[in-house]
DNA sequence: CGTCTTCTTGAGCCACTTCAAGGTAAGTGG
DNA sequence: CCACTTACCTTGAAGTGGCTCAAGAAGACG
């Protein structure tokens, strides 16, 4: 289910959909840019595992387009969705040999594949790739805080939190095309699907945002949402 | 009030009070190990700063005795703790030049400290101690997802993942004496202090726990705890 | 002993969940 | 082009787990 049809090399890294994230995410593009690194770039269908948790952690992957989603799940099947992976994003970093989360594609994506053992094999001797490396690792966890001080707000403040996010991740004017759906969102916030939609209502019905359709969200009053996300 | 009073240095590092740790965590070792990353080893009172967020971060911190938390604060004044730090843990790695959360002691603490510059300075040159420090990275990182899954649990299932985890790093038998307050539980489970005390009280309706002092705990049905923690 | 801090317990309330139904959009086959 | 299907999203009504407000108990300390 994991592995992919074809494979298809590129001599060069490829730049994300978006032309912006190079300028934001100089560590990423150093440790893909790197001609001994570059890998495989795969297509994922809609849903398709990229990987599951607890699998060998054999590559480190780079969204050039599309979306990714990591998360983990209890037993009885209530899911926390960790991250979203937009164009130009690196994930599955993970430390040690096994992968900490699941990864899925959440919309049809082109991922690119480098080989661990590469990576770790390089960064031995060159500490620039070393510190990138690192540096990757400690903007994830930097995230996760971010992630932790979201879950303990309101439902309000968690969508205007998620919706800035997004806005600034993905989108130049204040419209935004959401690749996931409201069930990934409500995962993601800790929160039902429900209340994720209700919430959204709110907002729209307090004109702060516009939904043009339901994925499709313009964000028409920024000022609340910053305050709403304290 | 940052600034401790006395600085006291050591010629070699300092074990922890808890035996077993540098078993578990050989990497923190290796970084404060090195005769070149000899730091200096200073006290802190109950509930002193060790640093704030947003300061420059100039040093990497080891437990040597006590316990500390980091911390994030909403402008409302609700506090997200996101981690504990026992004795041999390390603590304030965080990327950039800035702290991402704010620390305190919990207790009258030990606290061996080392110039970030000097370890990165030494990871340059030796792939080994670069390797250590993203996996200190990398582990507070999936310490930090965890944390995400345990923020969608109920409350029964939150204390009983937070008990389970205070057992394995600060006992040997199945008797915890917790460094902090209910308060900072409550604040590290994204709970009130009100839930945490009831829930606590039902566990030992349960006979699942045994509450011998406050903060001196007994897991007496480890079994039944595992189960919520699924 | 009194004072201060920390912890526990009770009663009522509210934000979010649960359960249930209906609406919307995109795709498929006739 | 239209009926049918399927996936996804929205809305309503009722229930509840944890919160808020309030008071009291248990330690710690001088």
């Amino acid at each position: 289910m994991t592995t992919p049809m074809s494979l298809v090399q590129f001599a060069t890294d490829r730049m994300p959909q978006t032309g912006t994230v190079a300028m934001r995410r100089p560590d990423h593009h150093l440790l893909f840019g790197r001609v001994e690194l570059n890998g495989a770039a795969l297509p994922f269908g809609r849903n398709a595992e990229v990987y599951g948790e607890e699998e060998p952690a054999d590559y480190i992957y780079k969204v050039l387009s599309g979306g990714v989603r990591t998360y983990k799940v209890l037993s009885d099947g209530r899911r926390q969705i960790i991250g979203f992976y937009l164009p130009g994003d690196v994930f599955g970093s993970d430390p040690g040999d096994e992968h900490q989360c699941s990864a899925e594609a959440i919309v049809d994506s082109q991922i690119l594949l480098v080989r661990r053992a590469t990576v770790f094999k390089v960064a031995e001797r060159d500490a620039e790739v070393a510190r990138s490396l690192w540096t990757l690792t400690a903007t994830e966890l930097r995230r996760s805080h971010q992630h932790a001080l979201l879950l303990i707000k309101s439902a309000q403040e968690r969508l205007a939190a998620f919706l800035l996010d997004m806005a600034e991740r993905l989108s130049t004017k204040n419209s935004v095309e959401l690749p996931m759906s409201r069930q990934d969102i409500a995962d993601h916030l800790g929160l039902t699907i429900e209340t994720v939609s209700r919430t959204l209502t709110q907002l729209v019905d307090s004109s702060i945002i516009q939904l043009l359709a339901s994925r499709r969200i313009v964000l028409s009053n920024r000022a609340v949402l910053s305050e709403l996300n304290g």
